[in-house]
DNA sequence: TAGGTACGAAAAGAGGA
DNA sequence: CCTCTTTTCGTAC
């Protein structure tokens, strides 16, 4: 206990907060800035929520047996149209009682459904870290309990110094759990819990700081454990177990004894967070069932109340209750930070990958289970050691990726806690909710978000098929959140453009207390209206954008990271139903003005003489003219004056079509020595929209040119430092799902066209290497590279209007109500997994799908014939054995 | 861990000769 | 056998 006993203010993160219905009061626990932990017992809080005026008389009718206090409110509608009534309870039972009368009778409150602890905080504008007035006291669960403290956000008073806020006011301790059982009974053979500072994690050798793991001991060793007792059950667990041979090992007679013992050591580290690997599906209601077994009280938390888990149910995913302390599951937040990296969320995947490094037992399925089903009776402490070997795995992966910094950063700026940290609706609603609270503007009922659908997203310019040199390109810096912050777009500030009324009219309703004046509204591209005045989202863009550059300066990545992740979230959830903010008029504002820029620019390019080559949403791919003996810094001149140039042409368009200062900024980014769009392969004449808007400036093309691909694109990168300068976009080679044979031997033949001296020595380059892959795969040199690997978005039997291959191959394998990736070969029978003894390769196959249509695309945008490689004027290369006759 | 739309390609399936 | 549409996956932004 570190904390002075004394009264006054102490700098604290809260963890969780609950309510305690029963006995009327809110907690908050979590911890102090001098590493200990504390409570907040809060018994003054009233409960409270808005109803509207017009509904009075059926509200009083349906509370007549509710003990309610209806008070003045000087909150608004968020509409700014209905009179609201505020009504206060005198406990959380009453209020709960009050939701569920006025549910009954279909009477609507915008803000009933608010947790109460929620309230609170919001109340006080406190999204996790806080200054705590009061006298502590020694407690039992917690080193210090609190009792109605006064509680303010950290930083309202002094200024804020940005970046990691959570972490400057305290530090938190993780505790990462593992544990193994036994498959067919279920019983937990081993627990290994490692524990560490959030702090720690920065370190990039982590020690486990605290580690240990419990493991049952086998029936005959039990007997002869010294200390253990011979009995079972209660004799055995008071008489203690013995650590044997590593300190960190301890044995156990029973399980009870072990999960009474897990529990207490819990207590004993006191973490404020709970993590693992797949914990919530796995771990943890594993351990909660054992519990519920043996009778042993699942008291986790820092208060009396027992844990509780709650399972997945249709949409939502498993989750967990420990009051007093977060639960998150390490694999849920590496997965959405690393989608897009890693595609296996095995820990042994993710642990090489990550960290170099792997498990005691690498083998994996059901060799796993039999190797450590083996382990555990041979050497039940290698057995102990692999356990908690895992749980600290978990610990480094948080660490290597930066990930657990990140995610407490965003909950630390979003105030959402950490297990749902990551989700996009959650964190606006709760962001955009407290500055509306702010504001004394009440959230609009959530049934306001039906109608979202649909909204047009961004623009992608018509590709011009071809090899190219010396194309730069530009991309708009940020540009979804600098287009909300200089046209205002805003939930609020739409709402009421929409329906202005009386209210707006006397000056009431209208935020930063401005005269309405229908004239000034701003209209976007779709037709949406938005006030003037300075919005709540736009302000909150100025903020994030302010505290991201001050986190780069500093040299926060991680920091900075957490700002631009947020900001580029708000148009998405602008356009789901699933926010009750969304709505299609504001995510269609975004992108019809997102449009209508990028149009613009590329019409100022064009009108410079430049040829637009491609653009998709934010970008712009420009043939810049110049040579190849121009260097790094000619092009940053060059193409930076140019970008300056259209910055200046776009702010005064916004000048004078909108009377607005422009936050919007097109940078040079890149220039690719050599740049390469492919033709689209099977033309079924769909023109895309951005050809309809071509302007008549610029050169005019005839139709008759084959399109050019969209978002799939590859380029030669100008880069004096050397390294891989080879990028390819949306084409094979950076595709999972075509065989490694195809993306390597399209990365070759890129290479091959980018280095080559000349487009002669390129072709016969290029046509050799394709001749001799195609004569290597019909003779079985390349089989190893003729997997397909393929993920299945649903089980195999839920295929209904066709059957792909991989789901061929999936049922082959005998998968049942079970997703995930299948490898498979293609035989000549068709798909077959590629684990099971198969038919020969069909090489005729993997030619015809695989090698040519990669090959010749790359080859119609040089403009080879390669008629060599095609037959009947079709890409067949009827190649079988033996069959290999082509000239050159 | 209930953010969005735009796009291309392969293979299956449907329909016709 | 062919053409055309639908289903599915993975990707760009």
């Amino acid at each position: 206990m570190t904390a002075a006993d004394k009264p006054g203010v102490y700098a604290a993160y809260i963890v969780h907060g609950w309510t305690d219905i029963r006995r009327n009061r809110l907690y908050f626990a979590g911890r102090l800035a001098d590493g200990s932990s504390f409570a907040i017992v809060e018994e003054r809080f009233r409960p409270y929520f808005h109803v509207y005026e017009k509904d009075r008389p059926r509200w009083e009718k349906a509370l007549s047996s509710i003990n309610y206090e209806k008070k003045d409110t000087s909150f608004e509608d968020f509409y700014g149209k209905e009179k609201l009534s505020c009504l206060r309870f005198s406990c959380l039972a009453e209020k709960n009682a009050a939701q569920k009368l006025l549910e009954k009778e279909r009477i609507l409150s915008p803000d009933a459904e608010l947790k109460p602890a929620d309230v609170f905080l919001a109340d006080r504008y406190i999204k996790g870290p806080v200054d705590i007035r009061g006298l502590p006291i020694p407690g039992r669960l917690v080193a210090q309990v609190f009792t109605n403290p006064e509680i303010s956000a950290a930083g309202e008073s002094s200024v804020s110094a940005g970046g990691v806020r959570g972490a400057q006011a305290a530090d938190i301790k993780i505790a990462s759990i593992d544990i193994e059982t036994d498959t067919k009974s279920g019983a937990i053979l081993a627990v290994g819990i490692a524990g560490v500072w959030a702090a720690e994690l920065n370190d990039p050798a982590v020690k486990a700081g605290m580690g240990l793991v419990r493991v049952l001991a086998r029936a005959e060793s039990a007997i002869k454990a010294p200390g253990c007792g011979s009995g079972s059950g209660a004799a055995a667990s008071k008489a203690g177990p013995k650590p044997q041979g590593q300190d960190c090992i301890f044995f156990h007679p029973d399980e009870k004894s072990l999960l009474t013992a897990f529990i207490a050591d819990i207590h004993r580290l006191d973490p404020d967070v709970l993590t693992g690997w797949n914990f919530l599906d796995f771990d943890f209601p594993q351990l909660a069932k054992r519990c519920e077994y043996f009778r042993v009280p699942f008291c986790l938390g820092r208060s009396i109340e027992a844990a509780k888990f709650f399972p997945s149910e249709g949409n939502r995913s498993a989750a967990a209750l420990v009051p007093g302390r977060q639960v998150v599951d390490s694999l849920r937040i590496v997965r959405s930070g690393y989608r897009s990296v890693l595609h296996d969320f095995t820990l042994e995947n993710v642990s090489q990958t990550v960290l170099g490094e792997g498990k005691i037992v690498s083998s994996s399925g059901t060799d796993k289970i039999a190797e450590l089903e083996k382990l555990y009776q041979e050497d039940p402490e290698t057995f102990g050691l692999y356990c908690l070997k895992d749980a600290e795995l978990v610990l480094r992966i948080l660490a290597g990726t930066g990930l657990f910094r990140l995610t407490l950063e965003r909950s630390s700026l979003t105030g959402v806690s950490l297990d749902k940290a990551w989700t996009s609706v959650v964190s606006f609603e709760r962001i955009y909710g407290m500055e509306l609270r702010r504001k004394g503007i009440c959230p609009p009922l959530p049934d306001s978000r039906l109608n979202v659908s649909g909204a047009a997203g961004g623009t992608v310019l018509d590709p011009q098929p071809g090899f190219f040199s010396n194309v730069a390109v530009f991309d708009f810096r940020s540009l979804y959140p600098t287009i909300m912050l200089t046209f205002n777009i805003d939930p609020l500030s739409h709402a009421r453009a929409e329906s202005p009324n009386e209210n707006f009219l006397a000056g009431n309703g209208c935020p930063g207390g401005g005269p309405y004046d229908p004239a000034s509204l701003i209209t976007a591209p779709n037709a949406a209206v938005f006030l003037r005045t300075p919005g709540l989202l736009p302000s909150l863009i100025t903020s994030y954008f302010t505290e991201r550059k001050r986190a780069l300066k500093a040299g926060d990545g991680i920091a900075s990271q957490v700002y631009k992740i947020l900001m580029n979230s708000f148009y998405g959830v602008l356009g789901t139903r699933a926010c009750r903010y969304g709505r299609t008029e504001l995510a269609g504002a975004i992108t019809s003005f997102a449009r209508k820029w990028l149009l613009l620019s590329r019409d100022w390019f064009a009108g410079k003489g430049f040829r637009v080559l491609y653009g998709d949403t934010d970008s712009l791919f420009v043939e810049t003219g110049l040579e190849d003996s121009a260097g790094q810094e000619d092009f940053a001149r060059f193409c930076g004056a140019l970008a300056e140039e259209t910055n200046s042409f776009l702010a005064q368009r916004i000048k004078d079509d909108y009377g607005l200062e422009s936050f919007i900024e097109l940078r040079y980014e890149k220039t690719y020595r050599r740049f390469l769009i492919p033709p689209i392969r099977n033309n079924h004449e769909k023109t895309p929209d951005a050809i309809a808007v071509q302007p008549s400036i610029g050169t005019e093309e005839p139709s008759s040119k084959p399109r050019g691909r969209a978002k799939g694109y590859c380029g030669y990168l100008l880069d004096d430092s050397g390294g891989a300068l080879v990028e390819v976009k949306g084409m094979e080679a950076v595709r999972s799902d075509v065989t490694p044979l195809a993306r390597r031997l399209q990365v070759e033949l890129l290479t091959l066209i980018f280095t080559s001296k000349n487009s002669e020595e390129a072709e016969t380059r290029f046509k050799e290497k394709l001749h001799d892959t195609l004569s290597l795969l019909h003779r079985g040199k390349l089989d190893a590279e003729l997997i397909y690997r393929k993920r299945l978005s649903r089980p195999p039997e839920a295929y209904t209007s066709s059957t792909p291959p991989q789901v061929k191959a999936a049922r082959a394998l005998g998968w049942k109500n079970r997703r995930g990736t299948v490898e498979y070969v293609w035989t000549l029978s068709g798909p077959e997994p590629a684990s099971l003894p198969h038919a020969p390769f069909d090489y005729g196959h993997y030619a015809d799908s695989q090698i040519l249509p990669p090959a010749l695309s790359l080859a119609a945008a040089t403009g080879w014939n390669m008629d060599a490689f095609i037959k009947n004027g079709k890409i067949k290369s009827g190649l079988k054995e033996g069959q290999l006759e082509l000239d050159m």
